[in-house]
DNA sequence: ATTATATTAGTAAAAATTATCAATAAGGAG
DNA sequence: CTCCTTATTGATAATTTTTACTAATATAAT
């Protein structure tokens, strides 16, 4: 049932997957992601792209981001950071890491609950959008 | 382009949708409550659930939460409260509120971007599966 | 080299959500 | 109340995102 990091193959694939996605600060979703690997490996498989994100993360080598948009995201930034969505040109951007130790110590002391984990993600308007209005989505996306 | 929540009418299926997120606190994703609505009136739509949803959280009478399942939920509590997770059972639960402010602040202050929202998930094992582990997801969901 | 099995490509299917459109009904004007 | 504009509906199709299936292949241990 549970899934064993050990077990699994270092292959080609793989690799690919997890280099392609380190070059890269634009968190891409999946179908980005399998766009850029294909220029290196024209015949991967959208399917394989899929099952090695979610193994990458499962096994700790990346972050898997769900900011709201019906779609996950990958990070391959493994430091503590925080996320930043543009809700005028969409972008992803990384903010430093602000310590939340003490939000998730109170949500565990008034909820009686054992909190393990805590997502934040913040939204607003970037630095880009705010000088530059005029710019459209298109213009300035990815 | 803009959506105008003005010009909106007060139809009989908007009603019953709001009324009956009104009725439950386990948020339900638009399915479950579509659901609920068809035992008040049989013939609605899930189109018509989702789109009363979407211009009733749009015109601010209801929250949309993501709390990074591949799919939304929805809250008629409209104070300011935050949600848990639980990893074992599924359930959402209302975490009374913490001020984030402060992080807010900091995470504008780091970025120079403006901040305008934030958007908080807490997750971890709550109270009944944290005392009863032997009670299986099937068992103790909704 | 042999072997066990994790992984792949290709495709189909599932799940969640959105779009389309003729028919209906809300709500303002007269 | 009646007429009229148009927001909304039900029904269905289409889209988007993600997962499942399967025979063939590749990885890594023996």
């Amino acid at each position: 049932m549970e899934f064993d990091c050990k077990n699994t193959r270092k292959t080609r694939q793989r690799q690919v997957v997890l280099e392609t996605l380190k070059e890269t600060t634009a968190h891409p979703t999946a179908d980005e992601l399998y766009e850029e690997v294909r220029e290196k490996m024209p015949r991967v498989s959208l399917g394989t792209v899929y099952r090695n994100l979610e193994i990458l993360s499962t096994c700790g080598e990346i972050i898997k981001l769900d900011l709201g948009e019906g779609k996950k995201r990958f990070d391959a930034r493994m430091d503590p950071h925080h996320h930043f969505r543009c809700t005028q040109c969409g972008r992803i951007y990384d903010l430093p890491f602000i310590p939340v130790e003490g939000i998730m110590q109170e949500a565990a002391r008034m909820s009686h609950f054992k909190v393990t984990g805590i997502q934040i993600g913040f939204e607003g308007v970037c630095d880009a959008c705010l000088g530059n209005e005029k710019k459209n989505t298109k213009e300035v996306m990815q």
